[in-house]
This record gives structure tokens, C-alpha cells and sequence, in this order.
DNA sequence: AAAATATAGTTAGGAACTTAATTATTTACC
DNA sequence: GGTAAATAATTAAGTTCCTAACTATATTTT
């Protein structure tokens, strides 16, 4: 090729052009639009979902995906005793239908293993086996050292100010007035 | 059942008393272990799903999963032209794959509709329909007043707090000097 | 101009999720 | 004590994402 003045931008640029247009358009458009609040809200799914990528890849090498790794720190938790199916889906905010399905593959793997519980025959207990403790321990620091990195750059003032803020923001759609509920049926 | 004094507690009370003691055990375990960055990391991801879900919900009435509604949204302000799909994944920044499924199912609700470009047969284009332009109009009245209210609780200063902090820690994990990157084969 | 390479899109197969329906077991009620 | 209701797990079907392999078209190289 030859010596060309093309400016070889990047995806994000796209990106910034993009919002930049539609904060005009709809600003215009809809009284409703409010920037502050979409910008804040774009940024929430673009910082999760950067942080979620990079900690899912660096999990991935070892096999296991964030929520198989997030169900063998509960039963890691529990050692010897286990936890039930059902508690897992609560402790992972998850439906029952996808703990069947992450403990399936984790048991194809060897690294848990499902019982009967004796005094309640409907409930199953999930134990972690000898194998995940291994692999647990084999990834763990690396993976301590990972999550403090990503935090590195915030000091402790600014730590705990966005952990209040995520709060506040969480609180606000948890509990909100008209929040429409299950609505459930007569 | 009887009068008892059972507790009843939340499901969000298992989760509480799960990571106070992980906090002990992983503390004591593992010397990388450093609570304040695991704690500002779970609430990252905890108020994201919690946001994302309301929004999702939402959305669905009107028949939209978060990405067909975005997509809807760049190929509106684009309007006749129309946008190639190629550059839709570049915008939501999902696989050229995903758009394909994503333009399939909104063609198939007559939403949108695909042409080939003239000069480069190789790129089909996206346009929004009208049906596509009515319905955005229909819901974002909603949308827009949905997304004030969930940031009403902060005020302005504290959006632009959370908006640097978000954007510090994204900073931290996309341009951090060990990023292992897509480690290209030769 | 032909061959190699790059790009746009689709297809195929798979993982992680969902809700709804089904099965097994326990608890509550009359 | 037997039936009804609740609970735990699974299965089935569907959605949203992914990567890798494939097809068609365009571009570059020689």
C-alpha cells in the first residue's frame, strides 16, 4: 500500500460520533431525554461489561466459566457438607433450571458431585470434590491479585465513594415507587 | 403451623452472610485477597444486572430484548440510509454473528428490512421500516423518563462522580500494562 | 490478468441463561 | 389418614450471545 493520510480510527471513535449524534437528535425529540442519566447508565453496561470480559477470559483458561467459578466458591464455602441446588440459585441470583444445568457440566468435569440429602429426599446436594478444591487453589491468587489490579487505580476514598454510589443508584431501582413488581395475578 | 418465632428472612440476607464469611476465609487464606476491591467489583456487576434487568423487563412489553431495541436505535438515526451490518456490531460491539441473528429476528416483526449496498456487494444494509420508527416512538417516551427516574436519586455532581470513577476503573482494566490482549499467533 | 489475501455475511454448534411444564417428595388440612 | 398444596429438581423449548468454518465479493500483489 502506499503512503496514504487515511486516519485508521477506531471502533470507539464510531462509537463517540454515534452517541454524540443521538444526544442531539433526541434531546430535541423527546422532553423526557435527560443525558446525565443515560450517560451514566451507558457507562455502567460499558464499565461492567469491559471488567466482565476480561475477568471471564482470564477464568476461561482454566475451564470455567464466571458463574461455574461463582458456584464453586459457594460450595468451597461449605466444604464437606454442600449446599442444595435450590440455595445455590439463591446465592447466584439464578433460576433452579440454570443450577441444574452449571452443576451438570461441573459434575461432567469431575469437579463437584451431586447427593441425596437424607432427611429431605426432594433436595439434592451439591459437594465440591477433591479436584475443584485443587483448582480453586491453583487460580485463586492470580485471580485475588486480577480483581485488585482492576481496582488499583482508585484509591480508598474513591473505592468506597463508587461502591456508595452503585449503592444509592441500585437502591433507586430496587425500591422505587412505582416499581410494577411481579404483579402478581388474583 | 404454629406460633413460632422463625425469622423469615430475604434471600438477599443468604447472600449477605455468604460473602461476610468469605471475607474471613479467603482473607485469612489468601494474601491477594483485598476486600475493598472484590467488594466495589461484586456491587459493579450486582447494580448493573439489577438496572439491566429493569430495563430488559420494560423493554419487553414491547416485544424488544436490550440488543434488538439498540439496534433499532442506531439504524433510526441513520433513518433511510440505513446502516451495514458489519458496523452495527462495531456500534453494540457484538459479533458480526449476533447481528446476523439480531437483524433475522427484527426482519421477521417487520421492524426492519435488509438491502444489499450497490458499490460493494458483499455488505447488506439495515434500514429501520416504518413499523420499526412507530414503535420506537411508541416507547421511548417511557424509556427516557425510565432512565431520569432510576438516576433521580443521584443529583448532578454524583452522576459526574460516578461517571469518573466508572470510567477510571474501565481505564484501569483496558489499558492496564499486563493486559495480555488477543496474544496473536505468528 | 491470475493468484493470494482481506472483508462481509451467513451457518453450525455450543454455553449460559430464561419460563413453563413435569416428576418426586414433603407438609398442611380436614 | 388421605387429599390438596407447596417445594426441589429436572426437562423442554426458546433467546442471546460466542467461536470457527464456510461462501461470496473485493482488493492487492506479482
Amino acid at each position: 500500500m502506499g503512503v496514504t493520510t487515511k486516519p485508521k480510527q477506531t471502533p470507539t471513535d464510531k462509537r463517540e460520533i454515534y452517541y454524540r449524534d443521538r444526544v442531539r437528535q433526541q434531546g430535541q425529540r423527546y422532553p423526557q431525554f435527560h443525558w446525565p442519566s443515560v450517560q451514566v447508565l451507558l457507562n455502567l453496561a460499558y464499565t461492567y461489561n469491559v471488567t466482565a470480559a476480561h475477568l471471564a477470559r482470564a477464568l476461561g483458561k482454566h475451564g470455567l466459566s464466571p458463574s461455574s467459578f461463582n458456584l464453586l466458591m459457594i460450595l468451597s464455602r461449605n466444604g464437606g457438607e454442600g449446599c442444595p441446588l435450590y440455595e445455590i440459585g439463591e446465592l447466584l441470583l439464578v433460576s433452579r433450571a440454570n443450577v441444574t444445568g452449571l452443576v451438570d457440566s461441573l459434575e461432567r468435569k469431575g469437579l463437584v458431585e451431586r447427593v441425596t440429602d437424607k432427611r429431605d429426599r426432594r433436595v439434592r446436594v451439591a459437594r465440591i470434590t477433591k479436584a475443584g478444591e485443587t483448582l480453586l487453589e491453583s487460580l485463586l491468587p492470580e485471580h485475588y491479585l486480577d480483581l485488585r489490579k482492576i481496582c488499583s487505580r482508585l484509591n480508598t476514598a474513591e473505592k468506597a465513594s463508587l461502591g456508595d454510589l452503585l449503592t444509592k443508584l441500585r437502591n433507586s431501582v430496587q425500591f422505587s415507587p412505582d416499581n410494577k413488581g411481579p404483579g402478581k395475578k388474583p
